[in-house]
RNA sequence: GCGGACGUGGCGGAAUCAGGCAGACGCGCUGGGUUUAGGUCCCAGUACCCACCAGGGUGUGGGGGUUCGAAUCCCCCCGUCCGCACCA
C-alpha cells in the first residue's frame, strides 16, 4: 500500500470494516426475516418466493463461479423489497451424498461431522457475500426433522395408486374399497372375497406409485451401488468416477413416474422456463404414439409383441429382431438350425443356442459406442408370422434393438426404415417397399416421407394417415394390435446401496412391503461402525450398507395387530429425494404437525395473478438439472397436488439458467496443467510459466484445471460488494463469460469514484451540497432511475450497472461534490447491487440512526422529468447519416424536414435534388430520398 | 444424424423484445496531467481505411431478400457451443 494513498479513500481493507460491520447490525436488527404465518391473501399480489438451487456442500469449498446465481437473486430480492414486495428467500443444503461417505472411508470420520463441518464453511463464505437470506429458515436435507418429512411424503407416494381415468393420485385404500365393492374386478374375474391375503396384497402393491420391482439395474461394483440411467454415461460407465457399470436383476424400490409422462409433458406449457430446458424434458419423456402388433411365432404358442410407429408399413415386414436381453428369446430358440440356413444368420455356430449365447457375450463386452458403428446379429432359428400378410418372416437376435424402449422387439421394415435396411443388407433380407417414394428417391435407401401404400392389400392407394388409421382398425379387429403411446421415460429407481441417504420407512413381513404409521417416523439412521461404501469384485452382488447392522435389520414392531418381527428395508433414497421438496419446507420449516401449514403454502405458492399455475416465483439454477431434478420434482409435486397437500399443480413457474463462469487454464508442453495464478504474459507475447511458455484454453473453473479463484481472494483484494458488482456486470445472468481478475478492478473504481462524489479522501467528511442540481443533471437522474428500474425488473444488471456508472460519471465531471438530492437517490439505486458499501453512505447522509436503507424505497422517476423541449435528431439522405439536427420535441414531419434541410453538410447532399420521400420518426430520425 | 442456442472492436459486452445515430459501460491499450516509483488518481483518445481539418469510404460470420432504412425480420450457407443419440 502505498504510504500516500488517502486516509478515506474506499478500499479493500474498509470494504472489509464496512461489510462486517453492517453484516453484524443486519444480524441483529433482524431485518431479513419474513413473517412467519401467512400474510393477508388479498395482498397476495404482493408476494415473491425467490430461490436459488441448494448446493451440496463440497468439502472443496467455493470458486467464483459457484455464488453468481445467488448474488443475481439477491440483487432482485432486495430491489423488489424496496419496491414493496412480500419477499421469501433463504437458502439450504443439499447435503446426502456419496462424497461424504467416500470422504469417511478415508477418514474414519462419520459422514454427518464431515457434512456438517462442510455446511458451517459454505455458510460463512456465503455470509461474507451479504446475501439477504431469513437465515432461520435454512434446512438441510440431512436434518432430522427434515428428513422425516421426505419420509413422510415417501409414504404417501406409497399409499397412493394412479387413476388412469381420473388422470391423477388416489389413495389405494379407495383402490381396496373398489375391489372389495366389486366396482373394479381382476383381469381373471375373480372377487375380492375369494382371494387370499397374498394376493389382495400382491393386487394392491401392483398398482402403487411407489413398489418393488425385480429389475435390471446398473450396478457399478466399484462405487458398491446401482445407479439410475440418468448416472450411467452412454459409454455404459458410472458418471461419477467413470467406473464399469454392470446390469443385474434386483429388487429395487420404483416410482411410477411414467404414469405421469402426459401431464409431466402438457404442464411445460403453463411453465415460464427457458425453451432449450422444456425441449430436453420433451425429449426426455419421449412421448410417441403408434401401435402394439403381435406377431404369432411359428410353432409356438408364444406371441412377439412389437411397438411401432408405422403400423401402415406392416405388409413391408420381412424380419424380426429381439434384443438381447428379450425374456422370449429362451422360449423361442430353435433347438438346431433349419435345413439350408445362411452361414451369415448363424454366426458360424452349431446350434441357435450356441449362436445366441456367444454373440451375448459379445453384445455385453462391446461398448454403447462400438455398438452402434455396424448392425449385427444372429439367426434365432425361428420363423414369425405377419399378419394379415401371413407371410413366414425369420427371426433375429441384433443389438441395435434396445430392451429399454417399446416392447424390446421390432418388426423389420427395410423398405421404410434405414436402420433395418442397413441390416436387410448385412443379412441378405429381402425389401419391399410399401410407400410409393418419388422418382428421384435413391433406390438403395429406405424412403421414411409420405406417399401412397403399395405391395400392401387393403392399404393399396391410401396415404400414410389413412394407411395407420385402416390398419389399427383391422388390427384391432383381428385382435392382434392395437393403438398405444409409448414412452421413452422409464419409471424411477428409487433405491440406492448407501448409508448416508434417507432411509426408507418400509419393513417387510411374508407377502411384502408394509409401510410404518407415520407415527413412527422419522425413521432414523443407525449409528454404523463400519458403513463405508466399499469396492466390490466385478461378480458380486449388490450388499447395502445397513445389512451390517444386525440389530437393526430385523424389527419387532406392533403395526396393529400385535408385535411382530419384520425385515426392514436396507436401501436408503437418492440424493433426489431431499430435493424434490425443500421448497416447501422453506415456507414452514420448523413445522411439526405438518410438512407446510396449507394455509402457508396457498399463500406462497399460489399464483399471484388469478388462474395462474403458480409455484416458486422464480427458480434459479444450472442448467445439469435441466432433467432429472426438474422433472422429479415437478413429479412429487403432482402426486402432493393429487393429494390435496399443495394447492397448484407445479413446483417452479419461472426458472433461468444462470451460466457457467470459465476460467483461463494453462498446459505445459507435456500437456500437464500449470496453476493459472503463476502464469505470466499476454495474447501477442505469448503466456509463460516458470519461463517455460504454456498454452492457454478456457474451462470450466476447479481443482483440474488448476484455475479456480476463490471469493475469499476476491473479498481480500476488493471486498465482497466489488465482487458482487463486477459478476452482475460481466454479463447477462443466463450466459456463460470467462473469469478475468484483471478486470475486478474496474467495478471496484466505479465504487471509488461514487464513494469520492460523495466522501472527502482526505478528511472523511461528506462532499455533497445541498444545492439543487441543474436542470441537465435532474433530467439525467431521471433517465437513470427509469432505466435501472427496468433493468433491475429485467434482471438486467449489467446494463443497469452501466446506467449507473454513466450518471456516476456525469458526478465526476462536475468536480464538486453531489448534490445531496442526487447522492440520496444513487444510493438507494445501488442498494441492492452493492448493500453494504450503499448502508454505509446511506448513513453517512442521513446520520446514524436512519434506518436501514434495504427498507428505504426504490426511487421513482418523475414521468415529467423524462420528457424535454428539444431534441437533437439524427437526419439520413439516401439511407447514408448525414447530419444532426436539433429541434423541438413536438415538431412536425414538415419542421423536421426543414430544419434537417437547413444543415450545411445534408444540404450539401441533397444538392438541390428534389425530394421524392421523407419521414420523420418522432425524436428518433429524420430520412430524405433524394 | 436429430433437436436447441448463438456468431458485433484486442477482450467481456450494449443496441436484438417493438427495424430508425452500431460499439453504451467496463477491461486493455495510447497520449497528457498530478505526483513523482513505471503505483494511485484525473483528463483526452481508442472499429477499420483515407484526410491537416471539415469530411468521406468500409463495417455486426458469408451470400441473397423485404424496406426509405436491417446487427435486428425472412431464405440459403459457414462456424461455435449445448443436449439427445440405433428411441423402431
Amino acid at each position: 500500500m502505498p504510504a500516500d494513498t488517502p486516509p478515506h479513500r474506499y478500499d479493500a481493507a474498509m470494504a472489509a470494516a464496512i461489510e462486517s460491520r453492517w453484516q453484524a447490525e443486519w444480524e441483529t436488527r433482524r431485518i431479513y426475516e419474513v413473517h412467519d404465518a401467512a400474510g393477508d391473501p388479498t395482498r397476495r399480489s404482493n408476494k415473491l418466493f425467490v430461490m436459488d438451487m441448494f448446493p451440496y456442500p463440497s468439502g472443496s469449498g467455493l470458486h467464483v463461479g459457484h455464488p453468481l446465481g445467488y448474488i443475481a437473486t439477491d440483487v432482485y430480492v432486495r430491489f423488489r423489497r424496496m419496491c414493496g414486495a412480500d419477499v421469501l428467500y433463504t437458502m439450504g443444503f443439499d447435503a446426502f451424498g456419496l462424497p461424504a461417505e467416500e470422504h469417511a472411508r478415508q477418514t474414519g470420520q462419520h459422514p454427518r461431522i464431515n457434512t456438517e463441518a462442510n455446511i458451517a464453511n459454505m455458510r460463512r463464505q456465503l455470509d461474507r457475500l451479504g446475501l439477504s437470506h431469513d437465515k432461520r429458515r435454512s434446512v438441510a436435507t440431512t436434518d432430522v426433522d427434515y428428513y422425516r418429512w421426505t419420509q413422510w411424503i415417501f409414504l404417501q407416494i406409497f399409499n397412493s395408486w394412479f387413476d388412469p381415468q381420473a388422470r391423477r393420485a388416489r389413495p389405494v385404500a379407495e383402490l381396496a374399497a373398489e375391489f372389495a365393492a366389486g366396482e373394479r374386478t381382476r383381469p381373471d374375474g375373480r372377487s375380492w372375497g375369494t382371494l387370499s391375503e397374498a394376493e389382495r396384497r400382491e393386487m394392491i402393491d401392483g398398482h402403487r406409485l411407489a413398489y418393488v420391482a425385480d429389475s435390471p439395474v446398473n450396478w457399478c461394483p466399484a462405487l458398491g451401488t446401482v445407479l439410475a440411467n440418468e448416472e450411467v454415461t452412454n459409454e455404459g460407465r458410472s458418471e461419477r468416477g467413470n467406473h464399469e457399470v454392470f446390469r443385474r436383476p434386483l429388487k429395487q424400490w420404483m416410482m411410477r413416474i411414467t404414469a405421469y409422462g402426459d401431464r409431466l409433458l402438457e404442464d411445460l406449457d403453463l411453465l415460464d422456463w427457458p425453451e432449450s430446458v422444456k425441449t430436453m424434458q420433451r425429449n426426455w419423456i419421449g412421448r410417441s404414439t403408434g401401435a402394439l402388433i403381435t406377431f404369432d411365432a411359428v410353432g409356438r404358442a408364444a406371441g412377439i409383441e412389437v411397438f411401432t410407429t408405422r403400423p401402415d408399413t406392416l405388409f413391408g415386414t420381412t424380419y424380426m429382431v429381439l434384443a438381447p436381453e428379450h425374456p422370449l428369446v429362451d422360449e423361442l430358440l430353435a433347438e438346431e438350425w433349419p435345413v439350408g440356413v445362411a452361414e451369415a444368420w448363424t454366426g458360424g455356430a452349431a446350434t441357435p443356442r450356441q449362436a445366441v449365447d456367444a454373440y451375448r457375450a459379445r453384445a455385453a463386452a462391446k461398448s454403447d459406442i462400438a455398438r452402434s458403428d455396424s448392425k449385427t446379429g444372429v439367426y434365432i432359428g425361428r420363423d414369425a408370422t405377419v399378419p394379415f400378410a401371413q407371410t413366414r418372416v425369420p427371426v433375429f437376435v441384433a443389438d441395435y434393438v434396445l430392451m429399454g424402449y417399446g416392447t424390446g422387439a421390432v418388426m423389420g421394415v427395410p423398405g421404410e426404415d434405414q436402420r433395418d435396411r442397413e441390416f436387410a443388407e448385412a443379412y441378405g433380407l429381402g425389401v419391399i417397399r410399401t410407400v410409393q417414394p418419388p422418382d428421384d428417391h435413391p433406390c438403395d435407401q429406405a424412403y421414411t416421407g409420405d406417399g401412397v401404400s403399395i405391395n400392401s392389400g387393403f392399404l393399396d392407394g391410401l396415404d400414410v394417415d389413412a394407411s395407420k388409421a385402416l390398419i389399427l382398425e383391422r388390427l384391432a379387429a383381428a385382435g392382434c394390435g392395437r393403438a398405444t403411446v409409448n414412452y421413452r421415460l422409464r419409471d424411477w429407481n428409487f433405491s440406492r446401496q448407501r448409508y448416508w441417504g434417507e432411509p426408507i420407512p418400509v419393513v417387510f413381513d411374508e407377502h411384502g412391503p408394509v409401510a410404518l404409521p407415520e407415527a413412527m417416523l422419522p425413521l432414523e439412521l443407525p449409528e454404523l461402525t463400519d458403513w463405508a461404501p466399499r469396492a466390490l469384485a466385478r461378480d458380486s452382488d449388490p450388499e447395502p450398507p445397513l445389512g451390517r447392522v444386525s440389530d437393526w435389520t430385523e424389527a419387532v414392531l406392533d403395526l396393529g395387530d400385535g408385535p411382530r418381527s419384520y425385515r426392514r428395508e436396507l436401501n436408503t433414497m437418492p440424493q433426489w429425494a431431499g430435493s424434490c421438496w425443500y421448497y416447501l419446507r422453506y415456507l414452514d420449516p420448523g413445522n411439526d404437525k405438518a410438512l407446510v401449514d396449507p394455509e402457508v403454502e396457498r399463500y406462497w405458492m399460489g399464483d399471484p395473478e388469478p388462474g395462474g399455475v403458480g409455484g416458486v416465483d422464480l427458480y434459479v439454477g444450472g442448467v445439469e438439472h435441466a432433467v432429472l431434478h426438474l422433472l422429479y420434482a415437478r413429479f412429487w409435486h403432482k402426486v402432493l397436488h393429487d393429494l390435496g397437500h399443495v394447492s397448484g399443480p407445479e413446483p417452479f413457474k419461472r426458472l433461468i439458467n444462470q451460466g457457467y463462469i470459465q476460467a483461463y487454464a494453462f498446459k505445459d508442453s507435456r500437456g500437464v496443467y500449470v496453476p493459472a495464478e503463476e502464469v505470466e504474459g499476454s495474447l501477442e507475447s505469448g503466456f509463460e510459466h516458470r519461463g517455460e511458455r504454456v498454452a492457454r484454453e478456457l474451462g470450466k473453473m476447479g481443482k483440474s484445471l488448476k484455475n479456480s479463484v476463490t471469493p475469499d481472494d476476491m473479498y481480500a483484494s476488493y471486498g465482497a460488494d466489488t465482487l458482487r458488482l463486477y459478476e452482475m456486470f460481466m454479463g447477462p445472468i443466463d450466459q456463460d463469460r470467462p473469469w478475468e481478475t484483471r478486470s475486478v478492478v474496474g467495478s471496484q473504481r466505479v465504487l471509488q469514484r461514487v464513494w469520492r462524489n460523495l466522501v472527502d479522501e482526505e478528511t472523511g467528511e461528506l462532499r455533497v451540497s445541498d444545492e439543487a442540481p441543474d436542470d441537465d443533471l435532474l433530467r439525467l437522474l431521471h433517465r437513470t432511475i427509469d432505466g435501472v428500474r427496468s433493468d433491475m425488473e429485467g434482471m438486467r444488471f449489467n446494463t443497469a450497472i452501466a446506467k449507473l456508472t454513466e450518471l456516476n460519471n456525469e458526478l465526476t465531471r462536475h468536480h464538486t461534490g453531489a448534490p445531496r438530492e442526487v447522492a440520496e437517490v444513487l444510493v438507494r439505486m445501488l442498494a441492492p447491487l452493492v448493500p453494504h458499501f450503499a448502508e454505509e453512505l446511506w448513513h453517512r447522509l442521513h446520520g446514524y440512526g436512519a434506518g436501514s436503507v434495504t427498507q428505504a424505497d426504490f426511487p421513482t422517476a418523475d414521468p415529467a422529468l423524462l420528457v424535454t423541449d428539444t431534441v437533437e435528431v439524427p437526419v439520413q439522405v439516401n439511407g447514408k447519416l448525414r447530419g444532426r439536427v436539433t429541434i423541438a420535441a413536438d415538431a412536425d414531419e414538415a419542421d423536421a424536414v426543414a430544419a434537417a434541410l437547413s444543415e450545411p453538410n445534408v444540404a450539401a447532399h441533397v444538392n438541390g435534388r428534389e425530394l421524392r420521400k421523407q419521414i420523420y420518426v418522432p425524436s428518433r430520425m429524420i430520412t430524405l430520398v433524394v
